[in-house]
DNA sequence: ACCCGCGCTGTTGTATACAGGAGGGATAAC
DNA sequence: GTTATCCCTCCTGTATACAACAGCGCGGGT
């Protein structure tokens, strides 16, 4: 593993776990030494750090992690709803058979894990759901619309967001899945677009409580 | 002028002008000697321009330029036009007195420039276009948007639009412009998102040719 | 008691040095 | 003549050292 992605794991998994609570401040030095790497790559990993959004960049202050509110919520799921709609407007025209088998298959085993709540489902309902939209980004086949939504995914509002989910909302999720995975094979746009503008309208629903 | 600021002009203009052309290899002591500068802030200029999608990075490689084909132009198109429009209906509902009057001031500025076509005009609309989406974007109030959007302006394809306009794409341009402020002015977000639509089908229609 | 100035400390920005690995070319063996 | 192997060179990744600058506290002066 190299040095730079020793760093940005540390500084990453400290935002999202809250060892580093937002508008603190980071400084090279501390993250080097926690890291066991010098300041060369942690200089790097801050700024990707940056350029996803998780930090800021104050003169003469350094890095200080993003702090976020509603606003910025609201923010990010508007533009998730614009874009993630659009990407699957893209995948219900372009995805391959295996693409398609793919989603769906995933979109079941999230059903199932749902369903059956085994011990330690939600973690994997994320994992799952985190590769689902990854896929589906892959069968829209636009690697800067990817990018752009990196950059609100990232966001450790978003990752946080399944602990929210009530039974009835994870259920949900995983039905908008499954009826996505429907209006692709349908190669119905207009569906695929509407599904997932409701999907990301209730995710933004279950934060707001 | 920081040293990183240096390295990051001298490859972005390089690019721009062709000097490097797509598909040749970046690597960081040539940019190094090249803006006088030592290798550690032309590593920070090159992520950057990696972020902004203008180098890709291959492994053992380095820094590669980005190369564009009709595919990309036509992606960066539609996510434009749907984030652009996105942006002027926010803007339609947030923007503030002074931010409507310096937009009207550039769009009545550009009209000018167009219909005198004084010598070097075609500079100053360029610069004057570009100053009018920084404000909007500034009106939109959406930093987020803007960071997404600036990834797609970017493009070396998007620098270049304004050499193959006619002057009838120009007058045009700047008409939209004088609709845009109109729209904003009445406060009227769907006509706003309208114009904005028309406005970069329009780029995307005068780049085609 | 209050204010101004100076020096110290902490942090970033930049330069340089070193290690490791991949690719290419030359040479030798078959 | 062809091929395989070895070495050299170039380039990146990382570490360390140094310079510059801002913030802060302390001390002296008024």
């Amino acid at each position: 593993m190299r040095a730079v992605d020793k760093a940005y794991a540390t500084v990453r998994d400290g935002i999202l776990s809250g060892r580093y609570p937002g508008g603190s401040r980071v400084t090279e030095q501390d993250v080097a030494a926690a890291a066991g790497v010098s300041r060369t790559p942690v200089r790097e990993a801050l700024r990707r750090l940056h350029a996803e959004g998780l930090v800021d960049f104050t003169a003469n202050l350094g890095a200080v992690v993003t702090v976020w509110n509603d606003t910025d919520a609201d923010e990010i799921f508007e533009l998730r709803a614009m874009l993630e709609s659009y990407g699957a407007r893209r995948a219900a025209c372009s995805a391959t058979p295996e693409q398609l088998a793919r989603l769906r298959r995933l979109a079941e085993e999230q059903h199932r894990e749902c369903r059956e709540r085994g011990p330690g489902f939600l973690e994997r309902v994320g994992s799952i759901n985190q590769h689902f939209h990854r896929e589906l980004q892959e069968a829209a086949g636009s690697p800067r619309l990817s990018r752009a939504l990196a950059a609100l995914i990232e966001a450790p509002l978003m990752m946080k967001t399944f602990e929210k989910y009530t039974p009835d909302d994870l259920e949900r999720s995983a039905a908008h899945h499954l009826e996505l995975c429907s209006a692709l094979e349908a190669r119905d746009a207009e569906w695929a677009d509407a599904v997932m503008r409701a999907h990301v309208h209730a995710a933004r629903g279950a934060m707001k409580r």
